[in-house]
DNA sequence: ATGAAAGCGCTAACAA
DNA sequence: TTGTTAGCGCTTTCAT
């Protein structure tokens, strides 16, 4: 059923140019001259042409490259969540002509993300998505793709670099504040416990210094007085971890709001369990198979989702777009909803 | 940059037959000896043979029409949402050969839907994307659209007719299960008033009985004892709403929890906004405009979120792969997340 | 039941 | 700078 579609013949028929021509012009592939350029832009304003993506595709031939560049998604960690948001999308678009590599990197090791950076460039792909852990370098590598034409998509966090294509995150100082106010259920609080992770060798920025200033800034606001305890643990290691714990817990027994900005609240899980307390109120972040076995039990009272499956999907998308039909993100900086994850609406997360 | 895809060509070869035979057995179209047919299917198992969709549909050269049949989205109702999902569903899908358009109803209106349904049907298209109102009427349109062997997608709620493609909505049950732990915040309460739409004349089955057992099934369990009392509104008469309301808050003036499982909670906004008090909690339906706005600004503590944009989205998408590649969706039944929406979630839903 | 062949709209290499 | 032409992989019609 075709509907008098106009194609670039019927163009090229308009012009009295040649199908190769209106081509060039299509494809600013450069060889053709202003007169004859400005004519066949002005057809296919008027006559409404656009150009049909199968046709185009199959003529061309060449499947285009994307590679993801995330962390390795060691086992139960937040980046398996976007390892399975690429495998999903990659189904998507593979079909339409695009494949999806991933490339990861140890987030806690520089010089990894330096080799991967490379292996990244060396694989001359047509499009990146970048969860960028460090600044410096991330920067560079924006920096790197642009100066080869390479459009790159960020996820997770943003750097400074302005010349991505678009990014796909979480709001990181309102998921503070909203972590605040479902600590708290908006009554007032004697005293919160922050967990935090320790600081690292190497100068990553904190991911989750955001995130801290919002609760806090909730708190300032909503519960004035309110006495703030933070514990440091070790990103894994449980024996520290459960004696980091049992330490506060003896300083302060009475503690009853307990919370943590980053996706490893399942760490302290063991310990909370080992000292129930049904008034106490947990919170943390991120859907990760551990913690949401823990919000099941009640162990924690409340996560905050961000879906990154579905961030780096989105990513993918817009990339397919941009790679396929030419089409820039309707806006550069897309901010996904936060999740308020509770017992009663995990089931079909 | 090809990469040694094999080709029905490819197939022809192998098999001694020719392009013709092998793209009939693809296609399923008969007039193929079944020993052809065999060898065929062998060839394309052993070399994994994957059709090229570009050339596919540049070759058949039709586009597929999909139709969106929904209750007429009346300004600020919730139809409106999935209509904005069908628009952006429609942009994606549009450059992959797939037209969408809207057909719609008057959701209180039988007759209306009669129309309605007759309409989709004599438009002959390639896919339905159904929000089932009327149950028996809309079984009977499944009913016709599998005898035409025209695919179709459920959204919002389901019909009993089996041969739906896909379903795309939100657990009832459990999103009432959900309201009751939102609105009592794991509290007890003493008395919770539950705000209904007076039935309507046509006997549509009522949408949100599922959401109240599970509601009532909450605080059953969690809050026994708890006195339930109910009032019956208008579903647009703001006279009427205003004045129902002022009546039970006079019999009940110790009210502190209301709740109301349809979308027009915002219809008691100006009565609540009147009778402002800090210490009541009140839990709705679906982010129309209006909801959120009242939600903002603290008249509503909760409201549960069910995405009908992304609904009717993944419905369209589910309904294009099953055009485009064939590819039926992984499950039948899929259950969109029950979003819980406060005013520290509600800026970038 | 099967094969041959003419496109679908576009790209890209080559001629002119 | 421009035109011509041979495909890309598949569908579909018409012969055989």
């Amino acid at each position: 059923m075709k509907q008098g579609k106009i194609t670039i013949i019927d163009i090229a028929e308009k012009t009295g140019l040649s199908k190769g021509t209106v081509d060039r012009v299509i494809h600013n592939r450069g060889e053709v001259s202003a007169k004859s350029r400005e004519k066949v832009l002005k057809a296919i304003r008027e006559f409404g042409y656009e150009p049909n993506l199968h046709a185009s595709l199959l003529a061309s031939g060449h499947r285009k490259n994307v590679v993801l560049l995330i962390p390795s998604p060691a086992s139960g960690s937040f980046w398996t969540l976007s390892a399975e948001g690429m495998k999903k999308a990659a189904e998507t678009v593979g079909p339409l002509g695009i494949d999806c590599k991933t490339v990861t990197y140890d987030q806690y090791d520089l010089a990894s993300f330096r080799v991967a950076c490379d292996l990244v460039l060396d694989s001359h792909p047509d499009g990146v998505v970048l969860a960028p852990m460090f600044h410096y370098e991330s920067f560079s590598l924006g920096e790197r793709l642009h100066a080869e034409r390479i459009p790159f998509v960020l996820v997770d966090s943003k750097i400074e670099n302005k010349n991505y294509l678009a990014y796909f995150g979480m709001q990181e100082y309102a998921s503070g504040y909203l972590c605040g106010d479902q600590l708290s259920q908006g009554k007032t609080m004697e005293r919160v416990l922050i967990v935090r992770i320790s600081p690292d060798r190497d100068r990553q920025a904190d991911p989750t210094a955001g995130r801290r200033t919002g609760f806090l800034d909730y708190l300032a606001e909503h519960c004035p007085g309110c006495e703030v305890i933070q514990t440091f643990v070790h990103p894994s290691d449980p024996v520290q971890i459960r004696q980091a714990m049992e330490e506060v817990y003896a300083a302060h027994p009475d503690i009853r709001h307990i919370v943590m900005f980053n996706s490893r609240i399942h760490r302290i899980v063991p310990f909370l369990e080992a000292h129930p307390d049904p008034q106490r109120r947990v919170v943390g972040f991120d859907n990760l198979a551990e913690n949401m076995a823990a919000l099941r039990k009640g162990t924690i009272s409340v996560l905050i989702g961000q879906r990154p499956g579905e961030q780096v999907a989105r990513a993918i998308q817009a990339l397919a777009d941009y790679l396929l039909l030419d089409k820039k993100p309707a806006q550069k900086d897309n901010h996904v909803h936060m999740d308020i994850l509770t017992r009663y609406n995990i089931d079909y997360y």
